[in-house]
DNA sequence: CAGAATCCATAAGGATACTG
DNA sequence: CAGTATCCTTATGGATTCTG
């Protein structure tokens, strides 16, 4: 048996630590503006192309967006495929890698919608005081 | 019956639309590097005063940790408790609506341990594969 | 102790123009 | 079409100092 000190309703503080960890590896690969919001383009609407998505994912520059999909590739979770002719095609496709962040994309979409519609009812209930 | 038009595999616009904004809600009230961090550490180590938060959320300035905390608390996150006396204590802790982000928490830290340990692996492959 | 104030460095991101 | 290059603005954040 370890040395136990204090904090007993509490996690072990290298439990925490741990937690600690894994969210910033999660955000230092998933996290920022636009690459969840990419992914998720790409999930609903299929593979598309470039300029396609910069019209999807409205309010992303040529460059950001170039930047994004550089660095989602390199971290697996998009491919690039280039169709020679003329002029080159090319398509970004979500990778299978890609599905191991389902479960985050759904508790991140049902608690933003959850939290949107409380910040609704919030701004109902404070108009409503003001008359 | 609406108008059908092409894409079945994939979600509709609207659908699209709409994960897109919840996304961007959460992304919005919970993004940015240090948020998820102060509200694990408050979870995991109870509440507690401004020096030791800062001490837990290693790397975190002064500064930035005030703004955090401010944000914290006007999204309802977060609740500033003081004490009276000499000197004054001041001490934060989570709100019952900090309890709506456990999924979020669990999806994010199970992912980042899964990514960890795979970009682990490959990086022994690679290693291996140097010899 | 709990911050606010100030100053500064770096990063992120938008606008526009350009190219193979 | 699929980006890149350039320039510029804004946001983020660190270091340090100061104060009630």
């Amino acid at each position: 048996m370890e040395t136990q000190v204090a904090e007993k309703r509490h996690a072990s503080s290298k439990e925490c630590a741990a937690r600690l960890s894994a969210i910033h590896d999660a955000i230092y690969v998933i996290g920022g503006k636009w690459k969840l919001k990419i992914i998720i383009v790409l999930r609903e609407e299929g593979s598309k192309r470039f300029n396609e998505l910069q019209r999807l994912v409205s309010g992303i520059s040529a460059r950001v967006l170039s930047n994004e999909l550089r660095e989602l590739e390199l971290n697996g979770f998009v491919r690039r495929k280039v169709f020679d002719g003329r002029p080159v095609i090319v398509e970004y496709e979500l990778t299978e890698y890609s599905d191991t962040l389902s479960e985050v994309l759904h508790a991140l979409n049902s608690w933003g919608t959850m939290h949107r519609s409380k910040i609704r009812s919030e701004m109902q209930a404070a108009a409503q005081s003001d008359k």
